[in-house]
Order: structure tokens, then sequence, then C-alpha cells
DNA sequence: TCTGGGGTCCTAGGACCC
DNA sequence: TCTGGGGTCCTAGGACCC
């Protein structure tokens, strides 16, 4: 058998969370839209009035960004609303400048999710090696597929494509390549809706004349120290030494990025993970000081502690690292952490312990958010059969170094 | 009136062990 | 009495991603 070259393909859901809702309010299609922020109110008025016809709310009964008020930002906006140059990451009262009448849609998490997790059927029963990279997006190895070599992997993208059209409604991006690297890249050259076929032989004319800051991994950071030296393309980064990167960025980050510009990349796509860590945190509707306003910062640390607890017995693990977050009014972040002898999910245990961690940071400042954290997981099954801490410890007298 | 929430991985120093 | 070399775990911060 000879063996096949690996075909990697990376898939992208198009602006997912507004296409979900334009599912349910087709009556936007075409229009600015943004999703974000909180708050369902709006929303339940809608449903109120208009019942279960959602398609039938006039336009003008949506909510629009000029109206919000608050601290949220956009997790999603149309291509409509990106002409107005808005888009992820940005805060909505600084969107609302840029496009006051978009309509603003709150995120229901819930119905991306159900949304997901049938595109993500639909692709394993075609290709069944799919590597799971959040809501909307994933990875796929057509190497082994019956099908996935034939024209460089365009004519199983595009089976893909089309089957999920007529499942959900929804539009994907596609990019198929030798490597995760590549592929990822190359789903965003024909977006939306669109296929992207890279070779090894495509390199130089496809890769290098792109922005460092396409590579995934490389961020506003590495990409500002990188154009300090006058590297601005992955070609200008290709043309610098492997030594010379690794002098400058070290042993690791330095042999990355020379690997990377060079289209190198051997990471296998991963069906299953276990979780490292779970965690909550909330931004304050207004900052909050830690004496003025103790006993609603305690309420809210409660509450953090309860939501982290259920989350881990909801899917099932412990951990035995439990730690808080804090950001202060200058948006500056302190972290503290410990780990306890016995693995929980228990609320009580993580109040307690990430209650010692918050007596460890200083809290003279206003405070923005508060987080809980809790690390060094297990699944709950798979604790149960461990020792206790501190068996087998005599087990030293016996050896010796 | 800036800047969410949930994650992963890496680094670096110190403790501790053999 | 001037000085080892691994290894692992813990902790804090930071970069990055979706």
């Amino acid at each position: 058998m000879i063996a096949q070259p690996r075909r990697i393909a990376h898939l992208d859901m198009d602006a997912f969370y507004a296409s979900v809702e334009l599912l349910r309010y087709p009556q936007l299609a075409g229009l600015p839209v943004v999703i974000g922020g909180g708050r369902r109110q709006q929303d339940d008025a809608l449903a109120a009035a208009y019942g279960q016809r959602l398609a039938d709310i006039p336009v003008a009964a949506f909510p629009r960004l000029k109206d919000y008020v608050g601290r949220g930002v956009i997790t999603t906006a149309t291509y409509a609303a990106r002409q107005f140059g808005v888009g992820s990451a940005m805060g909505l009262m600084k969107a609302a400048r840029a496009c006051p009448d978009a309509v603003l849609l709150p995120v229901d998490f819930a119905e991306y999710r159900r949304y997901s997790r049938r595109f993500k059927e639909i692709i394993t029963d075609i290709a069944p090696v799919m590597e799971d990279r959040g809501v909307d997006e994933v990875y796929i190895d057509f190497t082994q597929v019956p099908g996935g070599q034939r024209e460089g992997g365009r004519v199983l993208a595009r089976l893909i494509q089309k089957s999920i059209f007529e499942a959900t409604g929804l539009t994907c991006s596609v990019g198929v390549a030798p490597n995760k690297l590549i592929a990822k890249m190359a789903s965003e050259f024909n977006k939306p809706n669109g296929i992207s076929i890279v070779h090894e032989s495509d390199l130089q004319t496809m890769i290098w004349p792109l922005a460092c800051r396409k590579i995934n991994g490389i961020g506003p950071k590495t990409n500002e120290r990188l154009q300090a030296h006058g590297i601005v393309t992955i070609g200008d980064l290709a043309a610098r030494p492997r030594d010379w990167l690794v002098a400058q960025f070290g042993k690791s980050s330095g042999a990355w990025l020379h690997d990377a510009a060079w289209g190198r990349d051997e990471r296998p796509v991963v069906t299953e993970s276990e979780p490292v860590s779970m965690s909550r945190e909330t931004t304050f509707e207004r900052d909050l000081h830690a004496v003025q306003d103790k006993a609603l910062l305690g309420r809210i640390f409660t509450e953090l502690c309860e939501q982290v607890a259920a989350d881990l017995q909801r899917k099932g693990y412990v951990g035995k690292t439990i730690g808080i977050k804090l950001r202060y009014d200058d948006f500056r972040v302190a972290t503290r952490d410990q780990t306890v002898p016995e693995f929980t999910q228990d609320a009580a245990v993580i109040r307690r312990v990430a209650g010692q961690c918050l007596k460890r940071v200083p809290l003279d400042k206003r405070l923005r958010l508060l987080g809980v954290r809790v690390g060094n997981l297990l699944p709950a099954a798979s604790a149960e059969a461990l020792p206790p801490p501190g068996w087998g410890e005599s087990a030293s007298l016996f050896q010796d170094g």
C-alpha cells in the first residue's frame, strides 16, 4: 500500500453566531447585525409580543446598537455590519458610534451549541478523524477518507460543505493543505462559503506574501517584535536564519517561528482530549471596591464558586488546584492559586480555598472582574480509584538515592 | 462610554527530592 | 566551606485562541 500524502482540512463556520440568529430571524438577512452583550430582556419582550412567530417580528422592533448601555463586546458581526468597520472583540459602545443602527442581538450559547453539535455530527459521518477547535471550527484529516485525495481535497470539502448546508442552512469555509498550520490560513482565503486548496509547492506564492499575523500562534505581541526587526510578511520571516530567530526569540519559539514560515507542521489531528481546567468569571456592571462593596462581592464570589462546582459535577471532573483571578479598574490582572491534597468538586471546599487565595492579593484598587478557577482536573471516576494522599509515603524508607 | 468569557500552553523561579 | 545535577511540582504571569 502506497502511503498517501497528508491532506488536512480546516473548516470554519461563516459568521457562526450571527448566521444561527438569521435562521430564526430571516427578516434580518442582509442587514448589519451584531451579536454581543448580555441581557436578554429586549428579546423576552419581543417574544412576549409576537409569541413563537419570530420570523414575523418587524425589523423596526429589534433593538439597535445605539440603544445599548454596558460593557459588552461584539462576538460576531454579519458581513453587512463588517462593512461599517465593526468586528469581533470590539467594545459595543465603540461599535455603536461606527454603526448605530445595526441590530444588536444577545448571545444565545445554548442555541449555538445545538447547531455546533449538528454540523460536527455531519462531518464525522463523512470523515471520522475530526478535531474540535471550539464551537465554530474544526480540523479534519482527509488523508485516509475515500475520495479525500481527489483534486487535493476539493471534492470532499465540497461534499461536507453541501451536507452541512442542506442539514442546517449554514455556510462554512474550508481550507485543505498538507498540515493544520496551512489549512488554517487557507480556510480564510475564500470566505464566506469558499474552498481553497493549498499544496506544498504553493508556499512561496500563496503563503509568503501574507502578514506574519496570519500565522495561528503569532499574536499582537510577537507581531510587534517581528516588525521591530523589519519582519512583516511570512516571506520576511522565512528569510531569517533559524539560528538568528532562536537567538532573538528563544530556543522553542525561534524554532517554531522558522518552521511555521516554511510551512512545516507535523501536529496530528487530535480527536479526543481531556479538559485541564474549568472556570467562571464575571465583569461587574460597575467597578467594585473590596470594602465598600464587600457584601455584593461576597455574594458574587460564592455564586462563581457554586457555578464552577456545578460545571465540574455536571461534566464529571474533580480538581485540586483552586484559584482566583482579579481584574483591577486599570485592567491589570492578578491571579492566585493553591493546590490542595484532595481532589474536589465541592462548592464549599472551592469557596474556602478560593477565599484563602483572595487574602493573598492586594485589594486596595477597584475591581472590574472576579473569577474562580479549578485546575489539575481528573475524571471523577478515575479519581475515586486513587489512593488517599500521603499513601505510600513510608515507602521512601525503603528506597535510597 | 473603551476593552467578555472560557480556555490552552509556556516560562521562570523556588521548593524539594534523590 | 564555596558547591552536582537531574527531576517534579507549585505558583504567577503572560501570550494566544475561539
